[in-house]
DNA sequence: CTTGAATAGTAAGCACGCTTATTATATATG
DNA sequence: CATATATAATAAGCGTGCTTACTATTCAAG
């Protein structure tokens, strides 16, 4: 085994690392224009799905922290992007709404993020592809269990129990 | 070709960047016990195959700007990984020497890092492998031609021109 | 030599992630 | 009911990236 030396796995995660930045500094060239970054997109998707959610369950689907959420949700609704409004039935929780704005940006900001993807996958089989998406499917599922997941499940267990 | 809707790649960007954190935060648990976050790691691993490089080398080598090395050295210099030296040649520059408690440290972070790829890449073939690095580094090329390294293409063509 | 452009490094201030701690509100238990 | 625990959101402060603007130094042109 001191043979399999260059299967190019020990630059697997410089090579992640460099992919997840140049896709996210593309595609923030290409939105910049819209005022919207990357995170802001991604809760943005989130938020447009279901609007009205909590923020606590965006930290949970974002897999951010809450006080990430906070400060997220601070900017994009100083932006304009969203609002809070009270749970009557919760004082403690802050719904978040997409504002028209949002909703009038969120059709474009989809079809540039396909733009990005397109161009980053020029010239690799529909094969390879598929090879792609699979194996990072797998790689989230084997650094996710048993991590931060644990919780979860627990709390899953406990709900479903008797 | 309206029908080819679930092949995934809409999700490629999500994916990108929850493998990117999920492995930096792993990999940053294993290490902490040594006090070095993966930004510095990458640093390191440049300064202990080229000892006494100029921070301006450095961020080209990282791909990061120059006044993000100028603070990541700073904070590295006072944890005693590095240290900075004067060029006697152009008295702008400093040169920086990775320590011995950096040297000591580099198999084991290396190790580390070999530890954390296999745990992502359980229950994936080795022909599933081959084609993910060779996927990541199409894409790194894709995204890499014609954006920020025109400039060095063109300072390239200069120093090879006549 | 002097002037001007280029280069190496840094400062200030912002975005977005984190940990740790605090406040307000809900809920469970004695 | 009262008290203890749990949950939603936020505050403070740090790491790492960025842009923009600055200083010090080198190099090229006159």
């Amino acid at each position: 085994m001191p043979l399999m030396v260059s299967d190019g796995i020990d630059r697997l995660g410089f090579l992640i690392h460099d992919v997840q930045r140049l896709m996210r500094k593309r595609f923030e060239a290409r939105a910049s224009g819209l005022g919207l970054s990357s995170a802001q997109w991604r809760l943005l998707v989130r938020v447009a799905k279901e609007a009205g959610v909590a923020q606590a369950r965006l930290a949970e689907l974002l897999e951010i922290e809450p006080i990430s959420v906070s400060r997220l949700v601070d900017r994009m609704e100083e932006g304009g992007w969203i609002e809070r409004r009270q749970d009557a039935a919760d004082r403690r929780v802050r719904m978040i709404f997409p504002t028209e704005k949002a909703n009038a940006a969120y059709a474009e900001v989809k079809s540039l993020a396909g733009e990005v993807y397109e161009e980053s996958l020029a010239g690799v089989s529909p094969q390879d592809r598929r090879v792609l998406i699979r194996t990072l499917d797998t790689i989230v599922q084997n650094l996710t269990d048993g991590e931060a997941s644990s919780l979860e499940k627990m709390k899953n267990a406990e709900g479903r129990a008797a």
